[in-house]
DNA sequence: AAAATATTGTGATTATTATCACTATTATTA
DNA sequence: TAATAATAGTGATAATAATCACAATATTTT
């Protein structure tokens, strides 16, 4: 499958997914390119363009229908496509996120966690198990695992991607404010949280 | 102050931060734009250009000084003005906010957590005391917040957002997959863990 | 001291992204 | 039925962002 879609877009697809998901909720049968816009505070030709993309054709002075665009957008982002996940470090966030079982319907399955902490190792989180970090190797072989959720302190984040890598993981969703380093064919995305404020803060509190 | 800084520079000035700290740790003093680039697998001119924006002058043949580097950036992203801040909904994800204290350093105080569980109200994490949603437009008059992070449902999100702005809001931080609908003046910024997540399966997993 | 090398700083170029302006179409209203 | 209005679709244009290429400079090596 070409690339044809750029992040940009993709981005655009989520906020517009939300948005379906309210009208779909409210019984509403079709949303127009302006009123979607509105929502987003973008111009009206972009949302139509991204559409074009989906090969999701409207109709003059009606617009599009909610179910089909909304199932074109899961479909491009593969909520059908169910993908089997560990999360490491059992803290806060790692929790929050094992309980977050609205990802099931993105998606993204977790099937355990893994921590290095012996009062929680054999706990159960959200009829998910959490295991010692030394399991990942076997488990992620057996289970054929190869997305993590990392959530473990900064001072350990490098040393706990290696330790995954080597386990055979290839794609890391990475929520430790580090820069991970990682051989070429493994693949991070960033997720941190400070980060994020701080850039709604300079945007909208400071630099303005 | 003009906003000569484009969130897209903000977005990097952010991954340069991590990695500062990073050498600082390891006592490196000076760090060039190559090395900058390479970890971030950007291009080297995009980051002198980015330092340039900060008025911090680089030496050639041996780079920039991380300290100062590292200071310029805190001073352009806000560390040292202290943001005070509420947390409505105390679930998973906002508790584990609530713990994630390294905030402070980053110029964020969370000063206290609303619900409307009457098992959890009254009760403290990590200092921070829970109140009812009740006690917000007084509690953010008394102690003058205009900052909240909104982590409840979905359904409720909506709702409790508008109560925010009446009770004098103007920024949130929305942990909740919907657009906020808010009257102009109030600054909503998404965080939206599912799309997030959509973004870099699209990127990784399914679009290539 | 001279040569080689690594690095900054930056103008020029290219690529990407968003906006504008307009036509065609379809539903609604007079 | 004709006029009006709202909307999709889209090429052209503008704005923004990233990359390239290279001169200037400082350090290191020979």
């Amino acid at each position: 499958m070409d690339q044809k879609i750029s992040q940009k877009v993709v981005e655009r697809l989520t906020l517009y997914h939300s948005i379906l998901i309210e009208y779909l909720e409210e019984g509403i049968e079709a949303i127009s390119s302006p009123q979607i816009a509105a929502r987003l505070k973008i111009d009206d030709s972009q949302v139509r363009k991204d559409f074009k993309l989906l090969n999701n054709a409207g109709k003059c002075r009606v617009g599009y229908l909610v179910k089909d665009l909304k199932e074109s957008i899961e479909n491009t982002l593969g909520f059908s496509a169910p993908k089997d996940a560990f999360i490491i470090g059992a803290g806060n966030v790692g929790l929050a996120l094992a309980k977050y079982d609205n990802f099931t319907n993105y998606g993204l399955n977790v099937l355990a966690l893994f921590d290095n902490d012996p009062i929680k190792v054999g706990m159960e989180f959200d009829n998910k198990q959490i295991f010692h970090i030394s399991k990942l190797p076997n488990l992620a072989e057996r289970l054929n695992v190869d997305i993590v959720i990392l959530t473990v302190p900064r001072q350990q984040a490098q040393k706990v991607a290696d330790f995954a890598v080597e386990s055979g993981i290839k794609y890391i969703w990475n929520f430790s404010p580090v820069i991970l380093r990682v051989p070429s064919g493994v693949n991070v995305w960033n997720e941190n949280l400070i980060a994020s404020f701080l850039q709604f803060a300079y945007k909208n509190i400071i630099g303005s």
